[in-house]
RNA sequence: GGAGGCGUGGCAGAGCGGUUGAAUGCACUGGUCUUGAAAACCAGCAAGGGUGCAAGCCCUUCGUAGGUUCGAAUCCUACCGCCUCCGCCA
């Protein structure tokens, strides 16, 4: 969420960084509603002071004896008169704080300016790609071959975009999230947790999830809540409605969880095997920090989340995005993308992002800072990574000519397997 | 799922219709004392909004949302959360 008071202040520069996001939005009906609710609320605070010095004169005296029945009829007037503006400030502060969920954060200036896609940054490639002697396969044949996820299984059980890992495959799984969640517990400062994997509808708002984007996620309607689309948004609320203190700061926290996404809209897109699926794994990074270092702290985390990469002796490049092509909540935002030669595509393993005061904002996570004034923390979050895409570029990298799979070294010790054939 | 109890400031814990934003203790911050520290003593210490150069002043908030009342932390209703007992269950 943005501050009102920002909008208020400087609504021209705010629509300005605004519409490098999103030309489309405009800031007008909320700079009016916010200056009626204004007007209104100054109003309804001067009923309120006139109410409280009338009722504590009558407390003083005591006795409803000694005071005159017309001050009664006239204070019982002022009554009804506050509840009716009461409510209509109510009404409107909703409406306004509605409108200010819609609106995206703004780019962080340091981020290209751009449209779509096309636009993004490369911003670093691993240069060391690895040629294969021999026509890759596709990791959705290697799968199927080495018998190691089935499908077909997991569409007859769930539906389509629900893989079904199995034997070796199920093995590998597990080991790469295992992986993961030790290779980033022993080097850097994270606290693991192990969050709930359904979520009250606040919690989603927080991270930006809803309002607007209710439609990706699956919602169980007889119990209002969410099947979380990504550990952030368990891990994100771990602070909500707190007010950390300066010594508290950075905090670090790591989780897997499952990642269940609905992806209306992109029917069609990705279909086959790993690339686009409903439900699937994730290790996720969240942070808590300074607002100073926030940027350092988003260099920082990408680089962790790229060295997971590096061990597994994947190619892998870092994307930096484009103002257009920003989530709702970035400021700022890398991603990484895996080479697959079997299905010759970079594919998005990973999104860094720095969310400054947004989520804070919406979720209410606040510091005391060293003059001891309260301010908003800054949140950043990153995969550290997401399983399906990495199995495939895995798999498709580090595949034999004679079929077999050679398993990365700092991997062996995870699958206890040299290989998987 | 059934019965009961409880939700007050960072924590503990008073208050149960009227100058109570809230006693007291702990914690925290500043000061006195001390070579330094501890102890002791003194002082300060909730958040959000509005207004003002500022000091300040005004409003809101005692789980959440409604209601009763001139006036609610205090009374009523619903919801949420926690605890205890019973039932069911991995």
């Amino acid at each position: 969420m943005i501050s009102i008071q920002k909008i208020r202040d400087d609504k021209s520069s705010v629509a300005k960084e605004l519409s490098k996001k999103d030309k489309s939005i405009s800031l007008d009906n909320i700079v009016k509603s916010d200056s009626e609710l204004r007007d209104l609320t100054k109003k309804l605070n001067d009923l309120q002071s006139e109410q409280n010095k009338q009722s504590k004169e009558i407390g003083k005296l005591k006795s409803k004896k000694s005071a005159d029945k017309s001050v009664f009829e006239d204070l019982k007037k002022l009554s009804n008169t506050i509840k009716e503006l009461e409510n209509e400030q109510r009404t409107k502060s909703q409406q306004l704080r509605d409108m200010l969920l819609q609106i995206p954060n703004m780019p962080h200036k340091s981020v290209p300016i751009g449209e779509s896609p096309i636009d993004n940054v490369i911003s670093k490639e691993c240069s060391s790609k690895k040629e294969l002697k021999f026509k890759p396969k596709s990791h959705v044949d290697i799968v199927k071959d080495l018998d190691l996820i089935d499908f077909e299984i997991g569409a007859k059980i769930s539906g389509t975009g629900f893989p079904l890992y199995k034997g070796n495959g199920a093995l590998l799984e597990r080991a790469l999230i295992n992986f993961m969640i030790d290779y980033n517990l022993k080097n850097y400062d994270y606290t693991e947790i192990f969050p709930p994997f359904l979520v009250k509808p606040g919690s989603a708002n927080t991270t930006g999830q809803l309002p607007k984007f209710g439609e990706d996620m699956y919602h169980i309607e007889k119990d209002d809540l969410y099947l979380i689309p990504t550990a952030e948004v368990p891990l994100t609320n771990i602070h909500k409605d707190e007010i950390l203190n300066l010594s508290d700061l950075p905090k670090y926290y790591l989780a897997y969880s499952g990642c269940f996404r609905r992806e209306a809209g992109s029917y069609g897109k990705d279909t086959r095997g790993l690339l686009r699926v409903h439900q699937f794994n994730k290790v996720e990074l969240v942070k808590f920090v300074h607002p100073k270092d926030s940027y350092s702290e988003l260099e920082s985390l990408t680089k962790q989340a790229a060295k997971i990469l590096d061990m597994l002796d994947l190619d892998y490049r870092i994307v930096e995005l484009c103002s257009g092509d920003l989530s709702f909540a970035a400021s700022k935002c890398y991603d990484l993308e895996v080479w697959a030669p079997g299905e010759k595509k970079w594919l998005e393993v990973s999104s860094c992002s720095n969310f400054e005061d947004f989520q804070a904002r919406r979720g209410n996570i606040k510091f005391r800072d060293e003059n001891n004034k309260i301010n908003y923390v800054h949140t950043l979050n990153g995969s550290g990574l997401a399983t399906p895409r990495v199995l495939a570029a895995l798999l498709e990298t580090h595949q034999t000519k004679d079929g077999s799979i050679s398993i990365p070294s700092s991997l062996q010790p995870y699958t206890g397997l040299a290989e998987i054939k």
